[in-house]
DNA sequence: CAACAGTTTCAGTAACGACTGTAACTTATG
DNA sequence: CATAAGTTACAGTCGTTACTGAAACTGTTG
């Protein structure tokens, strides 16, 4: 007995609670947004673009733009099986530890703009006060999530390898 | 002799850089970017409404809502003067780290829609691993900023207090 | 080489968000 | 209580973005 599983009105509305996060948090639209949470859940996990857009109700047409951003941003892996022509589409072996890379890193960008920020102004000036106080903070974090990081690939080594 | 300074024009350049960014970052409409960056540069660090409207070229309606938007985030203080009417705007003391920890904190936030999905999947189900995977990330994540920015307290309290 | 399944491109549309200018409101001053 | 500086609320406009439907394209199968 492996129990009821989830409604589909459940996995529908944990598909968008998915897609809501990524709105927020990566930019992503909608559509694309809702086509990684089907992916995360969905079963069998590859799907084609049609499934895709059957499962999430939107045009075949939008499923395209939404499986180009997803395949750039490292989300969603193509795939093929021998005698098909369909693209079956699944969910990378882990793109959360990348992206999450990636926007931390977008993070501690702003040292780049204080930095010339106080280049401008004179490092030692008072009136380069309030930006070197950003700039220490964003320097110190970009110090940290180096190590952090290199923990999190031990951790990983760890486990996996 | 403290220098010739910044012309205009790399003051405009540089604002526009901070707008940039926190418009990408932190999803801030143009205008209160604009504001934000002035107010990093600006000498005196106290302006008025309308003096930020005539820096940034924005009409003072605008400046209504950007300065409503920056002291909702803590970026800016409001401030008044004996004899005057007028409120002056100025950059927090240090509006960085709260904001930073804020974006952290809601990127860990994953966490909750991760978690309910392996509710909903059932945690250990086979379909449920790609949810682990994010789950794990997450988790891990959740469990290192904490310390992480103990570190930055204790840090700012040995310069500062 | 013809037929076809699937994918991609593109133009058009609808919805959303930011910004401006004006008018109403608030509050300190004489 | 009248005045004036400044702030706020609001209606309208402009620009942007996501999405759809239809047409063009690609590549495999018989």
């Amino acid at each position: 007995m492996t129990g009821p599983g989830p409604t589909p009105e459940q996995e529908r509305a944990w598909v968008e609670r998915v897609a809501g996060f990524f709105a927020r948090q990566n930019g992503l639209p909608p559509i694309p947004g809702r086509a990684l949470g089907r992916l995360m859940i969905c079963d069998p996990p590859e799907q084609s673009a049609a499934e895709l857009a059957a499962a999430i109700g939107a045009s075949r047409a939008s499923l395209t733009t939404a499986l180009q951003v997803l395949l750039a941003g490292g989300f969603v892996e193509p795939g093929h099986r021998p005698g098909e022509r369909t693209t079956y589409y699944r969910l990378a072996d882990d793109p959360w530890t990348e992206v999450t890379r990636r926007r931390m890193a977008a993070l501690t960008s702003f040292l780049a703009v204080t930095g010339e920020g106080l280049d401008l102004l004179g490092a030692d000036s008072a009136r380069a006060t309030r930006i070197r106080r950003a700039h220490e903070l964003f320097g110190w974090l970009d110090s940290e999530v180096g190590p952090m990081w290199q923990r999190w690939d031990a951790r990983r080594e760890h486990r996996d390898g």
